[in-house]
This record gives C-alpha cells, sequence and structure tokens, in this order.
RNA sequence: GCCGAAGUGGCGGAAUUGGCAGACGCGACGGAUUCAAAAUCCGUUUCCCGUUAAGGGAGUGUGGGUUCGAGUCCCACCUUCGGUACCA
C-alpha cells in the first residue's frame, strides 16, 4: 500500500490502511509530517546552552556571539523545510529581489540532479551512492563512505582478511572527536583508511576498494560515494595521497587535464556490460541512468543541499510548543481553546553554559508535569487525568518573524492569524516592498517564505510568496584606525592632526585611517539620538538619505552632516522671515523659478519610487538654491515645494504647512503636479564636437530639425575656423543632445 | 577556489537608450559682512601646460576591442567588499 502511495495511485482503500498497526499508521504519518520529532545530530552551542539550526553556524561557530560549536546528538523539533524544497527554488523566478540574494537561496537549496547507484560488496552487502556524474561509472576506480556510515560498523564487527580494524577504528573516533572548525582547517589533505573490503563496479566488472575517509559526510546523500578520480577534484587529491588508481573517461576536448570536471565526450567506457565511448557527458547520463534502472541497480535522483530546519531551542525565551508527551512516548497536542501556551515564571531564566544538553524550561518542574486535562488537550483524545510532561523546548525567534507582518495587516484581530478581508487587501501579492539587511539572505528570508507557502496550502494566505520586492539597505561603515601591523585601534584612543596625521594616544606611533565596519570593540558605533539631538530628526533624516544609493555601504562622515542642516535652514529662510516667523511670499511668479520647480516635482516624484533619495534631495537643493539667489517664492509656489519636500523632511515641511495656514497635516496634501511643457526650454545649449572633442556650444530651437541644427553648428565661428581647410566626412546630429563633424 | 556586487576629484557621490564626465554636498582657498568670532552671503576648486587670459593636453582600477562617439557595450586581468566552503 504504501508504495502505491509513493508512486502516486490513488485507488487505496481505507481497509488497507486500517489493515496497518497503529505503530505503522503513526510512522507512516510521521515521515510526513511538516513538523516532527527527531534524533538529530545538532549544533550544540555550550556556551549559549541551545542547539541551533544549520545556518545559524557560520565556519563552525555560532551566528550569535560567535561561539564554538559541536555536534551532539539530540531529540529535536524539525521542520520538514526539505518537503518545499522544490517550490522555494522555483518560485525564486517570480520575485523581485536582488540576484546576489536569488543566487544564494538558489546555492543553500543547492538542487543536483544524478542518480542512486547500488554497488555490490565483497563482503555480501550493498552499497548505495549518489552521484552527480553517473556518466563517469568506467571510472569509478575505489569507492568511499562517511567514518559514521552504518558499512563501517559492519565491517569492524566481521573484521574481513585485509582490514585494519584497530586503523579503522581509531580513523573514526578521531573523525567523530574532530570539532567542525577542525575539519574545515585542513580543507584540501584528505586523509582516510581503507576498509580492507571491495566493491564491484557493475559497468566494468571490476573489483574497486572501499575506504572510509572524513572528506565524504554522512548528512548528504548517502554518506558514501564512488570516486571517479579521473574527473573529481576531491577524489584526485585522495587518489594522489594514497596512490590510487586514476582513469580517464572523458576527453576534454582540449590539452590533457589532469583532472578535467566538465563535460566533453566519454572515452575508455566500452564493456561487454555498457558502452559509452563517443556519446556526449549529457547523452551518458541519461544512458547509464537507463541502463542502472534496467538493471534495477539504480534510479535517477534529484537531491537538495537544503537539510531541515531545527526548530526547538533550549533557551527560555521563546515560544513554548503547545505539546504534551504521555508516558508511552506519545505526542499530544494542546487544544486551541487553551493556546497560547504561556512561559511559566522562572527565578533563574540564564542559559546554563553546558555541554549536557537540557532545555532551561526543564527546571521549572511543576509547570513540566502535568494532567492532561490540565495542560488542555481535547478531552475526546485522550483522558484528562492522564499524567503527561510538557514539552520542554522552546522555539527560535524565527518563529515570529517568520509571519509578523501578516499580523501588521490587522494588529487588533483576536479570532485567526490575520484577518482575511485585510490580507487580501493588503497582501494580495505579497509585501509590495520589503526592506532589510543581506545578512538575512538564507535565514529570515528562506524561513518566511517556507511559512508563508505552508499558509497558503492551508488557505490562510492568498499569495505564494511573502515579499514581492526586496531590497537591500547598504551597510553604514566608519573611519576606524589601523597600525602599522595591521591591527586596529579603537577611535577614542587617536588623535587627529593636520595634514591627515593620525595619532594614537598611548604610543604615539602614528596610525592610517581606514573605512571598517562600525563596532562595538572600536567604539565606533554612532548613536542615532546624540544627532537628533544637536542637529534634529530631519537633518539625521536627510543625511542619511542623501549619503548615496540606499543599497550601497558607506562611511559615516559626522562632517558631511552639516551639509544637510545648512539646506535645511535655507530652505526654512526660503519659507519663513527670522524676524517676523511670518510667511515670506511675493506676489510675482519669477518665470526661471516656476519652470525649475516643475522640474523638481518631476524629479523628485520620479526617485522616491526608486529609493533614489539622494538625487531627489540633489534636486531640492538646487530649487532651494536658485530660489534663493533669484528672490522670494510666491505663496503657491511655496505651497508646492513644501509638498515635494514632505516626505524627506516631514517636520519642517509640517511647521510651514501650518503657516501656510492649512489645518490638515501636509501628509494629508496631494502630491503636486507638474507640467510636462514646462520641463523644457524653447532654447537649448548644445555641445559641437569635431572629431569627438567638444570645440564649441551652440544655441538652438529645443525643436529644431537637424537640417537647421547642422547648419547652425557648421556656422558658428570657431567650428567654421576649426573646419577650414579640412573635408567634412560626416555629421552626427543626435537632436536635443550633440552634434560630431568628422572629418579627414 | 567558487558565486555575487563594486572600482569616477582631497572625501561622499551624480551622469536617461552609448551623446558636454564630475550634478549636489563636504572639505579647501579667496572675498563680503563683523571690533572680533560664529552664522550668513558671493566666487574658485579633476589634474597638467599656459604669468592672468585665450587656448591646449590628459583623465572614470589596468590592458586591449567595437563605435562618428564608451564611465556606460565586448574580451582579458587587477583590487576591494559581501556570501560560501570537501554537498559527490
Amino acid at each position: 500500500m504504501i508504495s502505491r502511495l509513493e508512486s502516486g495511485e490513488e485507488d487505496v482503500h481505507g481497509q488497507d490502511w486500517n489493515s496497518l498497526d497503529q505503530q505503522a499508521q503513526q510512522a507512516y504519518l510521521d515521515e510526513r509530517r511538516l513538523a516532527y520529532l527527531s534524533e538529530q545530530v545538532v549544533n550544540w552551542c555550550p556556551k549559549l546552552g541551545t542547539a541551533l539550526a544549520n545556518e545559524e553556524v557560520i565556519d563552525g561557530k555560532s551566528e550569535r556571539g560567535g561561539y564554538p560549536v559541536h555536534r551532539k546528538p539530540l531529540r529535536q523539533w524539525m521542520f520538514r523545510i526539505t518537503a518545499f524544497a522544490d517550490r522555494l527554488l522555483a518560485d525564486l523566478d517570480t520575485v523581485d529581489w536582488p540576484d546576489s540574494t536569488r543566487a544564494m537561496q538558489t546555492e543553500w537549496i543547492g538542487r543536483s540532479e544524478g542518480a542512486d547507484l547500488d554497488f555490490e560488496l565483497s563482503n555480501g552487502s550493498q552499497l548505495r551512492v549518489f552521484t552527480t556524474r553517473p556518466d563517469t561509472i568506467h571510472g569509478a576506480t575505489f569507492m568511499v563512505v562517511a567514518p559514521e556510515h552504518p558499512i563501517v560498523e559492519q565491517v569492524l564487527k566481521d573484521s574481513p582478511d585485509g582490514c585494519d580494524a584497530n586503523a579503522v577504528s581509531t580513523y573514526v573516533e578521531q573523525a567523530a572527536s574532530r570539532a567542525d572548525v577542525e575539519r574545515m582547517a585542513d580543507q584540501g589533505d584528505k586523509t582516510g583508511v581503507s576498509l580492507g573490503i571491495t566493491a564491484s563496479n557493475p559497468a566494468t566488472g571490476e573489483s574497486i576498494p572501499v575506504w572510509v575517509a572524513d572528506y565524504v559526510l554522512m548528512g548528504y546523500g548517502h554518506g558514501a560515494i564512488m570516486a571517479v578520480p579521473g574527473h573529481d577534484e576531491r577524489d584526485a587529491a585522495f587518489a594522489r595521497t594514497y596512490g590510487l588508481s586514476i582513469q580517464t573517461v572523458v576527453a576534454s576536448g582540449s590539452e590533457v587535464e589532469e583532472c578535467f570536471t566538465g563535460d566533453g565526450t566519454v572515452i575508455n567506457s566500452s564493456t561487454p556490460a555498457l558502452s559509452l565511448d563517443g556519446l556526449s557527458s549529457q547523452e551518458a547520463r541519461t544512458a547509464v541512468t537507463e541502463w542502472a534502472e534496467q538493471q534495477a541497480i539504480g534510479t535517477r535522483k534529484i537531491r537538495y543541499r537544503l537539510r531541515d530546519w531545527l526548530f526547538s531551542r533550549q533557551r527560555y525565551w521563546g515560544e513554548p510548543f503547545p505539546i504534551v508527551h504521555d508516558e508511552h512516548g506519545g505526542i499530544w497536542p494542546i487544544s486551541e481553546t487553551h493556546l497560547p501556551v504561556e512561559l511559566p515564571p522562572l527565578a533563574d531564566f540564564a542559559p546554563e553554559e553546558s555541554d549536557d544538553p537540557q532545555p532551561l524550561l526543564a527546571k521549572a518542574k511543576d509547570w513540566i508535569n502535568t494532567t492532561a486535562g490540565e495542560a488542555g488537550v481535547d478531552p475526546t483524545l485522550l483522558d484528562p487525568t492522564t499524567p503527561v510532561t510538557r514539552e520542554s523546548n522552546t522555539m527560535p525567534g524565527w518563529a515570529g518573524s517568520c509571519w509578523y507582518y501578516l499580523r501588521y495587516c490587522s494588529p487588533d484581530f483576536d479570532s485567526g492569524l490575520v484577518d482575511p478581508q485585510a490580507e487580501k487587501y493588503w497582501l494580495a501579492d505579497g509585501v509590495d516592498l520589503y526592506i532589510g539587511g543581506a545578512e538575512h539572505a538564507v535565514l529570515h528570508l528562506l524561513y518566511a517564505r517556507f511559512w508563508h507557502k505552508m499558509l497558503y496550502d492551508l488557505g490562510f494566505v492568498s499569495s505564494t510568496e511573502p515579499f514581492r520586492k526586496l531590497f537591500h539597505q547598504g551597510l553604514l561603515t566608519t573611519w576606524a584606525y589601523q597600525r602599522s601591523d595591521g591591527s586596529l585601534v579603537p577611535i577614542d584612543e587617536v588623535e587627529e592632526h593636520e595634514n591627515d596625521l593620525y595619532i594614537e594616544t598611548a604610543t604615539g606611533d602614528e596610525v592610517t585611517r581606514i573605512i571598517a565596519k562600525m563596532s562595538k570593540s572600536l567604539r565606533n558605533v554612532i548613536n542615532p539620538e546624540t544627532v537628533i539631538e544637536e542637529w534634529g530628526a530631519d537633518t539625521l533624516r536627510l543625511y542619511e538619505m542623501y549619503m548615496g544609493p540606499l543599497e550601497a555601504s558607506k562611511p559615516w562622515n559626522p562632517r558631511d552632516i552639516v551639509g544637510v542642516f545648512r539646506f535645511l535652514q535655507r530652505f526654512w529662510r526660503l519659507a519663513v522671515d527670522e524676524e517676523t516667523g511670518e510667511i515670506r511670499a511675493g506676489d510675482e511668479a519669477d518665470d526661471g523659478i516656476e519652470r525649475q520647480l516643475h522640474r523638481t516635482i518631476e524629479k523628485v516624484g520620479n526617485d522616491i519610487p526608486k529609493l533614489a533619495f539622494n538625487t531627489a534631495i540633489a534636486s531640492l537643493i538646487e530649487f532651494t538654491n536658485l530660489a534663493t539667489s533669484t528672490g522670494t517664492l510666491t505663496r503657491d509656489q511655496l505651497d508646492r515645494i513644501v509638498r515635494t519636500i514632505a516626505p524627506l523632511a516631514p517636520h519642517l515641511a509640517e511647521e510651514i504647512w501650518h503657516r501656510l495656514g492649512h489645518q490638515q497635516s501636509v501628509a494629508q496634501a496631494p502630491w503636486p503636479d507638474f507640467d510636462p511643457s514646462m520641463l523644457v526650454d524653447d532654447m537649448i545649449e548644445l555641445p559641437v564636437q569635431v572629431k569627438g572633442k567638444v570645440r564649441s556650444k551652440i544655441s538652438v530651437a529645443a525643436d529644431a530639425d537637424e537640417a537647421t541644427v547642422q547648419e547652425i553648428a557648421m556656422a558658428d565661428e570657431r567650428i567654421a575656423s576649426l573646419l577650414e581647410g579640412e573635408t567634412v566626412r560626416k555629421v552626427i546630429v543626435v537632436p536635443g543632445r550633440i552634434v560630431n563633424i568628422i572629418t579627414g
């Protein structure tokens, strides 16, 4: 029945199901649940006193705090995110996200196409491997299994002839005790031990040795590989170290390469069992897979690098799982009417630094040990007097960050996740624009997508993706100082002298000023509060937007703040008489200013949706400078420019807006209109190039045709003198842009 | 190593589809105002040659290429930043 279900057949009857015993039913369901308990080798961080998800471990250290992480077996709650791997991958094409982020997620999900192949072993068992290169099967000259592979234990038990059991067990123990950090440090140096058994290469019929080596990971595929040293760098390195045979079975097409990992033409691969010579790698992959399927020794397989998501933590601060356990290992949900489960009060809830994984909530004995009725399990499921223990793990922070944006639609809605009406209104196509740091690329942004898809399947949300458009703001960097040996000096230990000379106060040595990330240790973190105190919130806001493109990392330079502050002051003085506090307004609108105003409204209106705040502000500064030097604005012009600056400097705008006599907030006012005809001048200046160099400028009517422009250009005094004695070969006129005269 | 992003004045940065490189701001220099300073206002400010000027030359990480014309497109390389790390 199970195999029929697996193959997608639908004629499975209830009686078939009922014929299974309860355990088998449970096992079948558990294998498919989105949330399940599983004994896992987890990333245990003793310092934090908790296990971490794969994504939270960076270079063998915890993402938060950078503490060492060890591998420990632990029974944990998992999310079957792998069941969504294909959708998470495919739907990346449907979102408007930065390429770099999509690339990161694509790699994290890591889809690879290949085949599972079974090899017969000399000890009578079978070894299953996954390979993306079935086309190189004739070149498989040895096999490698991970130290944790079950075959290793089996071999140790049987200890066949030719197996140095001591060497094997020593190697396996070493591999197990080594922390991930160490394992990473000596990448490239491959170590391993022969198991003393052989496998039969089904294509060549040859007996090839089986080795154990830690460059093969138990966590991917089957923890075993067929090694093709002729066409895989890692296998090649291993073969060279231990003098194993190397076979070339793919021609690179060019010169002889030691280890060619690309696709080419298959050679040296004709045996009675299977002949591939002359096929392309692509064709050979299909041929070998089909052959293996016929021989019942393999199947086509798509595999993902993505692993299931470890979703429990041993900390106090996290949502408790609404789950209790009975004495027989049964798992029972707490009914909805008893949700949410609240954390028990605890005198001491600091994490305990420990090598012995123990959830913190286990300390709350009275809370942990309860009855089904007390905990809130549906009495029709379980007798209320049944003694149960509460789940003592808690959820990680992601539990909240995965759906908070949904809650924003209807924060007061109390009969569900989100008000369906509000969800349809706000999130019909996901969040319109989501701005956040690139550091969330494979954490928050992948997890939230998974939750959203799950909620979509359950009918709670109407879009398949949570964040339609994603934008990463750049990091703010700042000055830091570096000694000649490369070490860094906190900024408050350095004195600035003239001519960009920087001296470390303690030693008197000269240090160099560099750009670095803001960090507590360098004491170069900027607190926005102090900027607001000194310059005001509008200045801070404007400065941050004016620094450069939103997505770029850029240095915080306090020296530049005064620039936007001056601008705001000038804008204020343009609108308000400093003596009286009254609005300064003229009666007569200057034509040049009016035109510039239309251009500014257009520019700001275009730039804001593009998040190009820096250029929007530049155009506002330009307008203000022009207006200040040319005269005063009319009331009507003030009215429009205040509305234009309002999104960028809301406080200033609001103040002037009210002095202009408006009762409502400027935020409620409509965006000012501009007249497209006001954007172009009647007469424009056009550069004239001779042989690609600008030699003069001419003034022509904006709508002048090419012939007229050419005539005026040729008639220009300077151009005429330059063209004297030259043959004009060609004249290029780009209307409204440029004239280029080619001579010779 | 691989993947991604980016290299433009003293500094942050502008620059439509390939069409005047350096908008705007900071800093610097000069001037006005002031008893003085702050603040404000005006002017200059890519570099080199040219006393000033007129003018000329070079110039967007490096080297080539395409084009009437390249910061922008193509090829090769260098550097910086971010991500990733034996995933078979």
